[in-house]
DNA sequence: CAGAATCCTGTGTGATACTG
DNA sequence: CAGTATCACACAGGATTCTG
């Protein structure tokens, strides 16, 4: 399933752009400043260097984020949400928000 | 994965919740009122029974859809969404705005 | 009509190891 | 530091067939 549905439903596209459970997690990491590849490895514990790459490449081709990388040495290399992405934000809160606001989030074995 | 990352992050929960590309979708078509199965599965053009039960399912057991049954010949089952499932009006509403502001959508072969 | 059962596939992700 | 390469896996999803 590649178009979900196509009609020019936004959602679907909103779907197609952030796709995969880390996604989402990494422009939440970018919306609070540009990062370096590594620290974003570090805040999204348990992500692989090979999903990070993976999704911040799909970002770049999609321009949700930009690549810099400075030839210094070390390297350094550092992404940054574009415009396009900091309009993120919006749909990241209301996330957020609404998770927040349920009653009863995670039953757990509390006993 | 299963915990993305542990911290009360309402994202990551949101995430957890609506797990899937189809997931989205599914809550989209309730929002527009309750939804028998059939309904559903023609309105998401390409869905499969077998993923419709198992999405709407999931989402009875987090308590963001019910699940009316009805006696009758031939039988009749709905679907609407609960209060929790109804807040995430915003958050689709929010994930439609962004994806239909973005400049260059698709880039199809127009030519 | 509204699924259930069974089998199979695509792909996002993980683990580990290696490099410019 | 910032990746790349490879192999392997879990799981959402698809296809098909069948039933109360």
């Amino acid at each position: 399933m590649n178009k979900l549905c196509d009609h020019k439903c936004g959602v679907s596209r909103f779907l197609t752009l952030l796709n995969g459970p880390w996604a989402t997690l990494i422009v939440r990491e970018l919306l609070a400043g540009p990062r370096r590849f590594t620290e974003l490895r570090d805040a999204l514990t348990g992500i692989s260097p090979h999903t990070l790459t993976s999704r911040l490449r799909q970002f770049e081709e999609n321009g949700i984020v930009t690549r810099t990388a400075y030839a210094e040495i070390p390297p350094r290399v550092e992404y940054a949400l574009t415009p396009v992405g900091e309009g993120l934000r919006e749909v990241l809160e209301a996330m957020s928000a609404w998770a927040l606001s349920i009653p009863d989030p995670v039953p757990d074995a509390v006993s």
